[in-house]
DNA sequence: GTGAGTGCAAACGATTTGCACGGTG
DNA sequence: CACCGTGCAAATCGTTTGCACTCAC
């Protein structure tokens, strides 16, 4: 994505386009996939633009309050972030925490019938699905590997 | 709820049928709603039967293993506990952070479709619906009130 | 009596807060 | 050039770990 995109995005959100917004807005516009903070942080030092975490704790939380960012809890103490353009869920395995993601049955903001009876205005609803990936219903790495996320 | 069907619902789980499982079980059936685990020590405190928090977090790891409760996850580092027997939802007020129990559409597992392609064993769908509550959307409290849970 | 379960202390990791400097608009 | 945003240090909060004592079975 071009830096001038992400500064239109950025500014169209009624935020300032800073050099960090636009490195951790482009790199998962461009990357794909959730990604934790610290993920980011790894990422970012990575290709050569490293931020301080608070830093990119302020830009995530900034982006998703812009609506420009998806915030998935997958757990307890476990934040993903993401900028994919298809709404999607998200699969949880049990043994080994990999995150994979769900395509949404219905179109592109899902599920949000209200319920009936409760006066209550939803703006979003993510289902978290929790099973066995593949690999470890295979028996393959029973209750190892804590790779955590990492996917489209 | 009688201390004599905790204590066989307990053993039938495989699990001791210890004072303290009896207390948190009991509380949550009697109780209802979804609480946290320090929700969980104050209530326990309050009710002359105080556990520390360890156990507590013990009790809740080993009764959610066995079946015995859900755990909702409504946010990071927000990780809720209930004994309810009608499988349901969650709606989280972005606004104040209450907590309301959402139905579920389907029967009592939901939502268990399992996504076409991905070869995924899903035992369990949560759905987080957020948005603003009745309360924040009529302008009462804006950013106030921090009671989080404590519902049906 | 034996082992599962409890619970104290302490570590741990993710996230938040207060504030001074720097860059955007 | 005013103010939003960055990022350092340190506090905070939920949760986990290691281990000695206790109780259910």
């Amino acid at each position: 994505m071009q830096t001038d995109e992400l500064h239109t995005r950025l500014r169209e959100s009624g935020l300032r386009a800073t050099r960090q917004r636009s490195a951790v807005f482009g790199l998962l516009r461009d990357a794909g996939g959730h990604h934790s903070v610290d993920d980011l942080v790894g990422l970012l030092a990575e290709s050569g633009d490293p931020l301080s975490r608070m830093t990119v704790y302020n830009v995530v939380s900034d982006l998703t309050g812009a609506g420009l960012l998806m915030q998935a809890d997958v757990g307890p103490g476990r934040a993903l972030y993401e900028a994919s353009e298809t709404w999607h869920h998200h699969f949880v395995c049990r043994s080994c925490g990999i995150v994979i993601d769900v395509p949404c049955a219905r179109s592109t903001k899902p599920c949000l019938e209200t319920p009936p009876g409760l006066d209550l205005s939803v703006d979003e609803a993510q289902v978290i699905y929790r099973g066995l990936c593949p690999a470890c219903r295979a028996g393959a790495h029973p209750l190892e590997e804590r790779s955590s996320e990492r996917h489209t």
